[in-house]
DNA sequence: CCCTCGATGATAACGGCTCTCACCAGGGCT
DNA sequence: AGCCCTGGTGAGAGCCGTTATCATCGAGGG
């Protein structure tokens, strides 16, 4: 796993499997959807319905807000996006793979930056403790909030 | 462990406390302040802003809602209660104890119910990733969702 | 081509939270 | 006890992220 630069997390594989998710649930092909699609499988990182919507028309697409919600919210549903919670009344997404990696984040209360990361023996505890209840644990947040490396050491 | 009665999480050692800090930040005794303390403490989780309110008024007590969002702001900046969010846009707040036993929740996405639990070896993992991060971590939000034990089995 | 109905986007509405500001009252002082 | 200063309070306006509405557009099967 030597230093190949760093390939976009979400490469054009999620990309694929959504469009053909959408197919297959027969929805008709919408400008609006392609286009949040395409811009969440560049991402490494999470996004706000905002910060898609700004980029969207900054690049010249002239995407409704409601579409952009619209969009991420069929998404979710499909359990092809994320839901990520950082508090603040911000919802941001990411794109969801399959059954391979996901991340959590640490947010910086000081300098507000958001970083990933992803423990596999967290994510061990978390599935027993979810078993140990009994319950159907379909997914989890969880968000540090603290100082980031870089703000503690100062 | 037998079977006493589950006596409140907050006991009034939890209100003494945050009394004594208030006193001793120099802060004045205020009606609001003191009763939304007095609620809290007697909690075994989570309530919104507005539920206290609600809550509050229905007692008979006039207090402005502004003044509730002040003190929760005031208690969790204090580190005297915990900010839970479980989503759709709502923050709930929570007693913390000193350095005592905190808990976390599951959401039922069926019912809405919440439900509350702690694991040790969880909290150990936690501090371990906070730790490997290089991040000074002051908190951890972590929601499970999915359908809780009830809902799952049916 | 046409026609139907899902998709889209401008806009209004909604709700949680925050800001503003005039009034209230704690408590140090005399 | 009475004053006064200042922090505490609460009604209401405002802010902002999100959701609902609805007229229009266009994908795609016939
Ligand atoms: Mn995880
Ligand atoms: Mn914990
Ligand atoms: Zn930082
Ligand atoms: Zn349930």
């Amino acid at each position: 796993m030597a230093a190949h630069a760093h390939t976009h997390a979400t490469g054009s594989g999620w990309k694929q499997h959504v469009l053909a998710s959408f197919a297959h649930e027969g929805f008709r092909a919408g400008g609006a959807r392609a286009v949040v699609v395409e811009l969440l499988a560049e991402q490494d990182c999470c996004l706000s319905a905002q910060e898609i919507f700004d980029r969207l028309r900054a690049g010249g697409r002239k995407v409704g807000i409601a579409s952009v919600y619209r969009v991420l919210d069929q998404l979710a549903q499909m359990q092809l996006v994320q839901r990520v919670d950082v508090g603040g009344g911000v919802s941001r997404f990411e794109a969801a793979h399959p059954g391979g990696d996901h991340h959590h984040h640490l947010v910086c209360d000081d300098c507000g930056r958001v970083v990933a990361f992803e423990d596999e023996r967290l994510e061990a505890e978390l599935d027993r403790v979810g078993k140990s209840l009994g319950a159907r644990v379909a997914a989890h947040d969880l968000v540090l909030h603290g100082a980031c490396a870089d703000c503690s050491q100062k």
